[in-house]
DNA sequence: CCATGAACCTGGTCGC
DNA sequence: TGCGACCAGGTTCATG
């Protein structure tokens, strides 16, 4: 399901109510889904199963504790959030709490996990800069794409270079910047990378105050649901018109992934 | 360093 | 209605 906003808007609607809660079990429903550790494992690590606070780092769910991490990543289906009732179909993980709340992790193609960390260090380690943190200033963007020579999309889908993008976003970034997926990341001329820049933080602020995008069966909390996809430009819109140019909209594979684009994207 | 394809999983859709 | 092929918002690993 989620790339950046998607993640973002999950942590906005469970934050509040994750703070202050404490953990007293963690049950694993789909034996794999704790990649790295075991129920017990948490509980020793944690005399104090207290959550002080949960953010957004890359596409992780960040909920911190006095003496380690809980990063979950949601994958292609995962969901998350509190019961409402009996565990639905395909839940894959459940976490008890001291209040009696259950908060519910549903993944129906099973490839969403829970890693346990001392800190966030391993997760910087192998991710890139957040693209709507400080850090990510056009200059550091345009040496991260002089640096490679490289498919730009791959580029773009690629964490450790830039922490958040994935299929829908990236085609999103690009069309906006009119710039053809197949470009290589070294010959787009500066003031397009710069234009580049600027489409991926309006792309992904705008999915965020939409809630994200609904596709398929993406929806987050209560039923609620994101609706950019009444927003998407390119993305899914084969045989379509273009906004931009008015012609066809055409889909292609581009590193290994369905990619959507139109013929007022240049090739570089 | 980069590209590609398979693997991990289930379910939906499309064509015959 | 049934069935097989193919596709899906992600990441990792092996191979060339």
């Amino acid at each position: 399901m989620p790339e950046l906003p998607e993640v973002q808007t999950v942590v906005n609607h469970i934050k509040d109510e994750l703070i202050g809660e404490t953990i007293v079990e963690l049950k694993a429903i789909w034996p794999k889904v704790f990649h790295n550790f075991e129920s017990v494992d948490f509980f020793k690590k944690n005399s104090d199963a207290k959550i002080l606070d949960v953010n957004r780092r890359a596409k992780f769910i960040i909920i911190r504790f006095k003496h380690s991490i809980l990063a979950i990543h949601l994958r292609m289906t995962g969901k998350l959030y509190f019961s409402k009732g009996k565990a639905p179909k395909h839940t894959s993980a459940k976490v008890f709490f001291k209040s009696k709340k259950i908060l519910i992790f549903q993944d129906v193609r099973k490839f969403g996990r829970f890693y346990l960390y001392r800190n966030l260090n391993k997760i910087n380690e192998l991710h890139g800069p957040e693209p709507l943190g400080e850090k990510f200033t056009k200059n550091i963007f345009f040496n991260i794409l002089i640096n490679c020579k490289r498919n730009i999309k791959a580029l773009l889908l690629d964490q450790s270079k830039i922490a958040g993008l994935g299929n829908i976003y990236a085609d999103e970034s690009l069309w906006l910047s009119g710039i053809h997926p197949n470009s290589i990341s070294n010959k787009i001329p500066k003031g397009t990378v710069y234009k580049l820049h600027n489409s991926i933080q309006h792309v992904l602020n705008k999915a965020i105050k939409h809630n994200g995008t609904t596709i398929i069966d993406f929806s987050y909390v209560n039923g609620q649901s994101g609706n950019y996809a009444n927003e998407l430009n390119i993305y899914g819109k084969k045989g379509l018109i273009c906004s931009n140019c008015k012609t066809e909209v055409i889909k292609i594979k581009v590193a290994s992934r369905g990619t959507y684009f139109c013929r007022c994207q240049k090739v570089y």
